[in-house]
DNA sequence: CCTGGGTAGTTCGCACCACGAAAGGTATCG
DNA sequence: CGATACCTTTCGTGGTGCGAACTACCCAGG
């Protein structure tokens, strides 16, 4: 129903939802295996080069306060985060990954990569190159956080 | 931290992220403006072709079917869908838009095409071809149900 | 040194969303 | 006609998102 463009057999915008689509659902069924949600696993993975306060990782993730802060309760309750007060800021805290948390964090990480290399199975190494590079400018152009390293 | 390929500024698998995570957004703040969630916002696209089954939609949708249950309920409830009784088979029922439902279906969808072109703006024609092109190999690989028309 | 404006994060209330197990009604087949 | 299968809903549970309001802290200016 979209209207494809010059030479399109799928309209882009038919193509950028279905992409995402298929992202988030792999994204989810590798979160499940892990024993996390989606959402946990997004946090973790944030987490993993260093700790972050939470007015950082609120607009990283594209979370209100609030949900912000059941996220990290939740994910505390699991014994994955903590929070550690901010020596400099008495109101601040930073939220940095637990022994357990790390260690699931990689494993979540380097196995929702590989799932996610996999989608692209069928498309050449120079037309991944080029559909990274495409997606890049994309996402470089719309300011999108660095969700995923 | 993604073990960049050939030529790739920034790896193919953390481009496919960042990209799910933009078109997420933009399609939440899209359904939020016109006073739906993106749920409910997905399913209306769904609908707007024909009425469908619920074994139909859960699957399309990758809804347990006691989610999908909840969601047409409080799609029903806004007045947006309702349940049509299927007329060979006393067991099914078929969820159609409702006229309110068509009406911001449609607007919605208009829209959300709109925000979700922008964001491929700085790339050329050409270039957005390529991108569909690509994309739409890796959705056809991998059987993504036809959650956007 | 005090104060007002701003920041950081939490609490509260609410609605939405996801799933699995179980249940009720209907369809199909031997 | 009874057993099995299918369709959908109900129930219980936990997770998720937001806005408003609140508390505690920070900092620059007077």
């Amino acid at each position: 129903m979209v209207r494809a463009g010059d030479d399109e057999k799928m309209p882009m915008v038919t193509a950028l939802v279905r992409t995402a689509f298929l992202v988030d659902a792999v994204y989810a069924q590798a979160a499940r295996e892990h024993g996390v949600t989606a959402q946990q696993g997004q946090l973790l993975c944030v987490l993993m080069a260093h700790p972050l306060g939470m007015s950082d990782l609120g607009p990283m993730l594209g979370l209100a306060k609030s949900s912000l802060t059941g996220l990290v309760d939740r994910s505390a309750r699991r014994g994955l985060v903590e929070r550690v007060p901010d020596p400099s800021d008495g109101r601040a805290v930073q939220v940095a990954l637990t022994a357990s948390g790390a260690a699931l964090a990689e494993t979540f990480y380097d196995d929702t990569c590989a799932r996610l290399a996999e989608l692209a199975g069928r498309l050449s190494g120079t037309e991944r190159g080029r559909l990274a590079g495409l997606l890049a400018r994309v996402v470089e152009a719309n300011e999108v956080p660095a969700v995923f390293d």
